[in-house]
DNA sequence: AGCAGACCACCCATAGCCTG
DNA sequence: CAGGCTATGGGTGGTCTGCT
């Protein structure tokens, strides 16, 4: 629906998963440890292009980090180029990773580049017949995956064995990207960091520009909205729509500005994702504002906060100091999560943000979100503000159907997503989540499994939250997708019930406070 | 063929050092 | 002291493999 209804799982991402990168940990990627004969140094050319005499030999040292740990030797990171040995071209940035020992071996380069070596005529040349293995072997990007040419390292001596590992990065991609080593993930040959558009950092930082704060068992807060009604007027709407836009702006950063999506998708720059997607504000932006009430409609806004934590402060937060089974039902959403009445709270990072729109007479319920907890599972938040969401439904269903008998409203039983967001594939990943973990399925099969409900329940003229997101533009012209869950018949009691069983369940993350 | 357990790659989360 | 940076342990989901 929005453009990350659920946090596509782009760690399945078939592209760099793929057996093309071997990661063979056992030595350099580009090099095999089996050395017979050794090859004879006029085949090899070196390390920098002719033109650089200055640099001819041993690449150059860039970095020396020192592990603070006792008893593990230091790990040096070698920096050298790869250059093809027929035309010279740049082919890639080659990071050596190893002990100082490791590193400090005599050794040859010997690439060449995909046009002088194209797949396929890689032993046009006399010398192949006497080449060791290893230098025939491709020389793949660990940043985008692709072959770039053949070559690799060999020993000069040839009972010396090459113990470094090596990372490759194409020409391309060291423009493109850099490392931000507190985004998590780390490589095979021991880069730590996950490769990000070079964009979102600032001079010569090695952490990106996005939030890297961690929120994991915080002390949060939840509150619903009746985003027609309650929010026009109030004072601080234009800084939670600034809130909840940077929130998507990030997400968006986050999700799109890696080689994964970048390198394979139709968005193939920082410029088009800012140009195609976040140019157009978060989605739903508009209801905010610019729309009036609708009679027998509902559109609810639930927002979740973390409060700030110093990074020092090791205190209990206030969620773990009181026990599990003294939690009401009516002050907790969850094991850490108060539900509250504030619209911008202090001291406070938005982290959650979802949509509803409940229409009465249809009995939907359709379910959105701007962004997600990256790294919490899909089912255990999208379940705190749904229960919330439905919470304040059906209390209004039993105080209207208190005072007005004569015409009873029935509980939401469709829950129903639209989505469009960006690149199809993507989206398509993201729907298959949904459908395999939380049981949605294509409105087509929905309408043929309860042959009752009719088409029209669920269109982009069926709320306004679907026109929202149908009115965006899809960077390859695609229709939303549409995709439909049966949630059964709610009762006020039954949620109660169950949230009381939850709540007084102790959690995994009060272990650390004890 | 279908299933369960083992294994592995990936990525999160955090401790601790360092610098300004 | 706050925040930048790195190394490392652990959790998770996917894949492989051997058994039924």
């Amino acid at each position: 629906m929005f453009p990350d209804f659920f946090a596509p799982d782009t760690s399945t991402f078939p592209s760099l998963t793929s057996a093309a990168s071997d990661p063979s940990p056992s030595g350099p990627s580009t090099s095999s440890h089996v050395d017979a004969g050794g090859p004879s140094d006029q085949l090899f050319v070196s390390l920098a292009p002719p033109s650089d005499p200055s640099s001819l030999g041993k690449p150059r040292r860039t970095q020396v980090s020192n592990s603070r740990k006792k008893g593990k030797g230091t790990r040096a990171v070698d920096e050298c180029d790869a250059f093809c040995a027929q035309c010279h071209k740049f082919i890639a940035k080659l990071l050596l990773r190893g002990s100082q020992e490791e590193l400090d071996v005599s050794y040859d380069l010997y690439h060449r580049c995909s046009t002088c070596a194209p797949l396929g005529h890689g032993s046009s040349t006399r010398k192949r017949a006497n080449e060791p293995d290893d230098t025939a072997s491709p020389t793949i990007c660990d940043v985008c995956n692709r072959i770039q040419g053949f070559g690799g390292f060999n020993a000069k001596d040839s009972r010396t064995i090459l113990a470094f590992s090596v990372e490759v990065v194409c020409a391309s991609c060291s423009n493109k990207y850099r490392r931000c080593t507190n985004c998590g993930g780390g490589s095979a040959r021991g880069g730590i960091g996950k490769w990000r558009c070079k964009e979102i950092f600032e001079d010569d930082r090695k952490t990106c520009r996005l939030s890297h704060e961690r929120l994991g068992g915080r002390d949060m807060e939840l509150a619903v909205w009746d985003i027609l009604t309650e929010l026009p007027g109030r004072q601080d709407l234009p800084q939670v729509i600034g809130a909840i836009e940077s929130l998507w702006h990030d997400h968006v950063i986050a999700r799109m500005g890696v080689p994964e999506v970048l390198e394979y998708q139709s968005v193939r720059t920082y410029e088009e994702i800012k140009a195609k997607i976040l140019d157009l504000h978060f989605p739903g932006r508009s209801l905010f504002t610019n729309q009036a009430p609708v009679p027998g409609r509902r559109l609810l806004l639930a927002l979740t906060w973390a409060k700030m934590r110093a990074r020092r402060d090791k205190s209990k937060p206030l969620w773990a100091q009181s026990r599990p089974q003294d939690k009401s039902i009516h002050e907790w959403v969850a094991y850490n999560t108060r539900r509250s009445n504030v619209l911008y709270p202090a001291n406070s990072l938005l982290c959650g943000v979802w949509i509803a729109e409940w229409n009465i007479a249809d009995r939907t319920l359709l379910m959105g979100t701007v962004c997600m907890f990256d790294y919490l599972d899909v089912e255990d938040r999208s379940a705190y503000s749904f229960e919330e969401f439905m919470q304040r439904i059906l209390c209004e269903i039993k105080e209207h159907n208190a005072s007005h008998p004569e015409d009873p409203w029935h509980p939401p039983e469709h829950l129903w997503a639209a989505i469009k967001s960006n690149p199809y594939s993507l989206r398509m990943r993201l729907v298959e989540t949904l459908e395999r973990r939380l049981g949605f399925m294509p409105v087509q099969e929905y309408l043929t499994r309860y042959p009752g409900v009719k088409r029209e329940l669920f269109t982009a003229d069926s709320a306004l939250l679907a026109k929202a997101i149908n009115d965006r533009v899809s960077v390859d012209n695609k229709d939303m997708t549409i995709i439909v869950k049966y949630v059964g018949v709610s009762t006020l009691e039954g949620l109660e019930r169950k949230k009381a069983v939850r709540l007084a369940k102790p959690h995994k993350a009060e272990a650390k406070y004890d």
